[in-house]
Parts: C-alpha cells; structure tokens; sequence
DNA sequence: TTAATGTCTCCAGTAACTAGAAGGTCAAGG
DNA sequence: CCTTGACCTTCTAGTTACTGGAGACATTAA
C-alpha cells in the first residue's frame, strides 16, 4: 500500500499519515526502491488505533503510550484503564471549565436587549 | 507605570502585556526617555478587558474586536449581543462533544475490569 | 560603587498539524 | 518513445497564544 492507500483506508490525510511517520509514532513498514513508503495491515491498523485515540482527546506523546500497550502482550487491564481514567479525569474536568464559562456568558447575553443602543451588560462585564 | 505595575493591575504576565503590545492588541500609552513601555489607566482597562474576553475563550481577533466595540461610542448592543452569541454557540457545541466523547469513554473505563490480566475492552475498541 | 532588579529586543520552542514549493516516479495514451 | 497527470519525496514555513531565555542597557538601594 502506498501512502495515499493507507491514508484513506486508515481515515487520516495524507500528510498527518507522513507527520506520524516523521516523529516515529507510526512508520511506514517499508519503503519502495524509488523511496515511497508502504504500509502493510499492521502499520493501517496502528493508524486506526491513533485516529481513534485522537478521537478521544488523547495527545500524540499519550498516543504513543497507549499504542506501546497495544502492542504489549504483558501489558494489563489496569496499566490502560489508568491513562484511560486520567484523559476521563480531564474531560469532566474541561466539562465543569465549560459549564461555568457557558452560565456566565449565557446570563450576560440573555441581560443584553441586542438593541441599536449601546447600553450593553457584556461590555459593562468585560470593561 | 512601568510594565511590571501594570501587569500586575491587569493581572498579566508582563510577557503577555509586551506580547499584545507587539501585535497591536494592547499599546502602551507611551515611552520613556530610557525606552520603557508605559501604561495609564486606560490601557490598564483594556489590559483588564482583553484578560476577561480571553477568559471566555474569545480569540485573540475577537479580542480585537470586542475592544474595538468597547471604544466605539457608535456602536450598538446588537453589534455586541452578535459576537457573544457566537461564541457562546461555539461553547455549546463543545459541550456537546465533550458530552459524547465523555460517555464513550466513561462507558469503556467502566467495562473495564483493570486487573492483571492484559484483555481489555478499551484498547479492543481502539484498535 | 556595586549589586540587584527591571526593562529592552530578538530568537526559539510549544502542539499537531497544514500548505506549498521544487523535484523525482509511475502508469496510460498517442 | 514521449508526454501528461497523478502520485510521491523532502524541506521550509505558517498556524495560536504565548513562554523562556540570552545579552544588553536602566534604575534603584545600600
């Protein structure tokens, strides 16, 4: 499979694919004579499995550690619910961040008669 | 005031205070002889504007506007209520991602046992 | 006078890509 | 055989909003 095969059979642009393969999260499995890099079905499914991680907010460097478990045979149930917990920890964390952001700026916009005055609470809060 | 004081009443860093000087969000109200950003009352205000729009995750270009409309005696509520209507809509919908990426995963660290045994239903969904 | 602190500018690094340039490779059609 | 177009390569630079540090000048207190 050449680059753009395993982009699209793994569901990542071309260029984030060649970016992982740059900083060593997912290498090519081969390269052809004139250079070009392949990917066998183990190199797409790590792909897949970093796409998805991504998915859930984890970074690259957590990324990397998940996948080094992925590919650990001794690894255990509890190494990987542990980062699993953490990411959940910064999601609820991030959430309760959001919320409160969400009612203050909610409660000004609703206070604001979005009028052709300039009389405006949001303002008056920020300034 | 030098920077230092006006960092401190803004609640900056002095590198963030020289740093919006630098892009032209925040100037400082003069110079001295010696070179030394100085800052009156007013950019001292909208040090303090530009540090609560930020808390509310406005971007540094909607920063920009938003002090632009706070200078602006011609301009209206509406004008205002606008942006901070999109930004609280921007907030909403990352809410809602972060509500389903959330359950997912709370849905997988759960399923998981986190024993000593290597299966897991986590990594089985990532990969 | 000296030491400490404050300030200046400029350069580099952060996260995770993304865009684009310049150039080599490959397969199909004429 | 040649060309055209799609694909691949590397390298550089830009994105966001700072942050850290180096080297040099200014100010202030003891």
């Amino acid at each position: 499979m050449n680059i753009s095969a395993a982009s699209k059979a793994a569901g990542l642009p071309v260029k984030t694919v060649r970016y992982y393969a740059d900083i060593g999260l997912v290498q090519a499995s081969a390269r052809s004579d004139a250079g070009y890099r392949t990917y066998d079905d183990v190199a797409v499914r790590k792909l897949v499995f970093v796409r998805r991680s991504r998915a859930f907010g984890f970074s690259i460097e957590g990324c990397r550690e998940l996948l080094g478990l992925y590919q650990d045979k001794d690894r255990t149930s509890s190494d990987v619910k542990r980062i699993a917990s953490k990411r959940l920890a910064e999601i609820e964390e991030k959430q309760r961040e959001l919320q409160s952001l969400h009612d203050d700026l909610a409660h000004l916009v609703k206070s604001c008669r979005g009028d052709d005055m300039p009389d405006c609470p949001i303002i008056d809060y920020l300034g």
